[in-house]
DNA sequence: TCGTTACTAGACATCATGTCCAATACGACG
DNA sequence: CGTCGTATTGGACATGATGTCTAGTAACGA
């Protein structure tokens, strides 16, 4: 455990890293996570196994990596399209999986792995909770609220990649709107406020 | 493949099940979905590895069976503390995982097996849309309304398992209503109602 | 060009899996 | 109660993936 890392500097290093997160995202959509080994992955890859294992310790770290771009590629797309309205980015998160419907299919459909959709849905929780934090006061009742809001955007999202008929992102997301909006209403509403900071 | 299943009729048969079923839900909670083996099954039930294969295929199918129950279990709870307002089961779930704390923490928490945690999101999923398909037409629009609410609702209830202060399943449930049935109203208002067919 | 670092194939030990067998223990049923 | 059928068992075995290591080779940065 523990090793030196190889330095990211090199460009060898940078075409592991790339030819590795490349295979696993074909072999994830091939053959879903549990569908492939690190064998595989190496000879996909055209890698050494020796070589994987001086990057990574096993195929989760290689995914995390991945992801994580995942996440910025995401995070950019919605930054263009950034709206001020309540959970604007809902719209950009549909688009991107529409445009990567293969993907998003394998990585968290129905026949997916979980464990990608975990992280998937992890994202989401997180998206939705910067943005409910601007919209409600600290404390218990925000965190539910925007557990409320994650789960019901992540299942619909899911959803929406086998509908049938086919649905648009831009359908997907009025309908999201819709039904979060009274939702984030009640949330704001009522219920009980944080108490007063004592002077 | 396809061997003879051992007879259920058999007492040896039913105590070998059950002495698996006990073991699995503990490792799990002990350690995790994937941080034991068949082996470590079978050392914990007291069952030879080979008599293992004579009745599974490998952890899985022991976990199915094992949630099965799970779900009849949970489906009597729910029936007796029927009440006909939408969504009432929702009550009866929050209450059945509050009651199996330490077991549902492992199966769905953070740390959780993501394997479990997809069985019981479409075991939620099921409840919903057998609910809402009783209170919206059939057609798109109700799977996209029960796909919200399902998600949300999951997404709550692993909210509610290690919220900080802890919550009642009362409280859990409430907030739950207060947020899901303005988006109900919502999704039963408005929308493409199923298209009349053309004469 | 030179020194450093990454890559590679291959060997190796380890472990879990899944199958098979012959011997044994136990439950069902007459 | 005795007998028959079946479940259980430990152990052997082949297989395949994992993770580590080494010594030789290739590519990089400077």
């Amino acid at each position: 455990m523990g090793q030196k890392q190889p330095s990211l500097d090199d460009r060898r290093v940078r075409r592991t890293h790339g030819a590795l997160r490349a295979a696993l995202v074909e072999l994830i959509v091939e053959r879903g996570w549990d569908g492939f080994t690190v064998q595989d992955l190496c000879e996909r890859a055209d890698v050494g196994r020796s070589t994987f294992y001086l990057h990574f310790a096993d195929k989760d770290e290689v995914l995390a990596g991945a992801f994580a771009d995942l996440g910025k590629q995401l995070r950019a797309h919605l930054a263009s399209s950034g709206g001020s309205r309540p959970l604007a980015f809902s719209r950009g998160l549909l688009e991107h999986a529409h445009g990567h419907l293969r993907v998003y299919r394998a990585w968290v459909g129905r026949r997916a792995a979980h464990v990608v959709q975990a992280k998937l849905r992890a994202l989401v929780l997180e998206l939705v909770r910067e943005d409910v934090a601007t919209r409600l006061p600290a404390g218990p009742r925000r965190e539910a609220v925007a557990a409320f809001l994650a789960g019901a955007l992540f299942e619909l999202l899911i959803w929406s990649l086998d509908a049938r008929p086919p649905t648009t992102p831009e359908e997907a997301d009025a309908l999201f709107h819709e039904l979060a909006a009274p939702a984030l209403a009640a949330g704001a509403g009522r219920g009980p406020r944080v108490p007063a900071p004592r002077p």
